[in-house]
DNA sequence: CGAAATGGTGCCAAAAAATGACACCATTCA
DNA sequence: TGAATGGTGTCATTTTTTGGCACCATTTCG
């Protein structure tokens, strides 16, 4: 790895993690103790505010006010960009997605801090699936471009969302639902989300909401929603 | 001087000198006239768009719209993301995809026009539906290495594969299914299956297989795994 | 207190990258 | 034609970077 991407990949994981120590830091980065911290030295140099603590339980972390340029690229445009190429990663064609993740670590440089890692929480919310063969889009239908602005408030501020939904056989219901996950399954989208009413588990197609509206105030607690073992998720589908 | 510095002072010479010659560049940044050359090269590269003109009075200058260049990504970057951009469209998640391609829009303005065409016209050659989406499971490490091939073939050829499969309770049970998915939710990844023993779809986590093989000749047609509305498939896990 | 975890520095040999010199090519123009 | 110019390939040399290693200072926890 380059000097130059070895400091960008510094900086973007100290803007993920928040406080992380040299050692991580030398092990995410692939690079040895001594030349983290060197890194972390030219860095300070170059203008970047990195605060550290010494002793048991203390580490590095980078002032969230150091290095705050005018982004060219809006917000939600890292963030489409940020999510192809995590699908891309997923999908598992490797030379191109290293390519692209030194690009966006560029751009991302150029972010507020906060802002970058408001959008990678988001991403690691994300559940990718197979990139399949492509199928038939014609009956996909648009998704409301309304559901970034209010997934991304919900998830990030975890809060309830309310929207309507209309299922496979027509039927309009509204929710009121903890957003948990968002599952991509090319060509579908899906919101894995928790229904306190129902208390159960449910999952959305995202082309099927409407009116989405974050509820303010009506925060939640996260859940865990791994898959586990050889448990059908399909068991109740239209084969 | 600093490599970096250099690439800084030969910006600021075509800046404030319009148009000059290598040689004259050489002499002002006090490096051979190869390594200004070079310099240019990477420069280019970062998306400056320096033109030349060759002959008797003849030089370099720089672009006046490359000066509002502050993301320099390298052409290989903008190409990587520039596929990512196309897969994800080829999936068919169409909002997110619109607001990438704004993005990289604001990028190629950056870039040299000619290096974008080509870019484009490899892109033009690419068939993203036939990325496998399996190359990049060997360094997962958990993982058997075996299950790259063995996958692989069986998810191009569409064939049965066969492995053994240790559940949460440490059973070891031998399976035939037709894979129809990978599903990744960090860290672990899933292989989604139809299990014709059973008539069910099941899903495994991958560092549970076991000796997998493709079973040769025994093909199968794709199933439609796609998620359906509303229904829940977390029903059984603990939560 | 002692031990462990942490950031930090100096030193040095090995590895990697940058450099410069040179030969050469293609184009342009007087 | 010949000079001026941008551009490429090669290779030995020089410079920078890297990774151990030893060691120090501070902090926290038991």
């Amino acid at each position: 790895m380059n000097i130059r991407s070895r400091h960008d990949a510094i900086v973007r994981s100290l803007r993920r993690n928040g406080t992380t120590t040299i050692d991580d830091l030398a092990g995410e980065v692939g690079a040895s103790r001594r030349t983290v911290l060197r890194d972390i030295g030219a860095l300070r140099d170059q203008g970047f505010v990195i605060h550290s603590d010494v002793g048991r339980g203390g580490g590095v972390q980078l002032d969230p006010q150091s290095m705050q340029t005018t982004a060219r690229l809006s917000v939600p445009e890292v963030f489409a960009l940020l999510i192809s190429v995590a699908a891309m990663r997923a999908a598992g064609n490797l030379p191109f997605s290293d390519l692209a993740d030194a690009g966006l670590a560029k751009i991302e440089r150029a972010l507020p801090s906060d802002k970058v890692r408001d959008l990678r929480a988001v991403l690691d919310c994300l559940h990718i699936g197979q990139l399949s063969p492509l199928q038939d889009l014609s009956d996909m239908g648009r998704i409301d471009p309304q559901l970034l602005p209010a997934f991304e408030t919900a998830f990030l501020q975890r809060l309830l969302i309310r929207f309507d939904y209309r299922d496979a056989k027509g039927r309009e219901t509204a929710r009121e639902v903890e957003p948990q996950a968002m599952l991509i399954l090319p060509p579908l989208w899906y919101l894995v989300a928790w229904d306190p009413a129902r208390c159960d588990f449910r999952h959305f197609r995202m082309d099927r909401i409407s009116g989405p509206a974050a509820l303010d105030g009506t925060s939640f607690r996260r859940r865990h929603v791994p898959f586990e073992d050889d448990v059908c998720p399909f068991r109740d589908l239209p084969r």
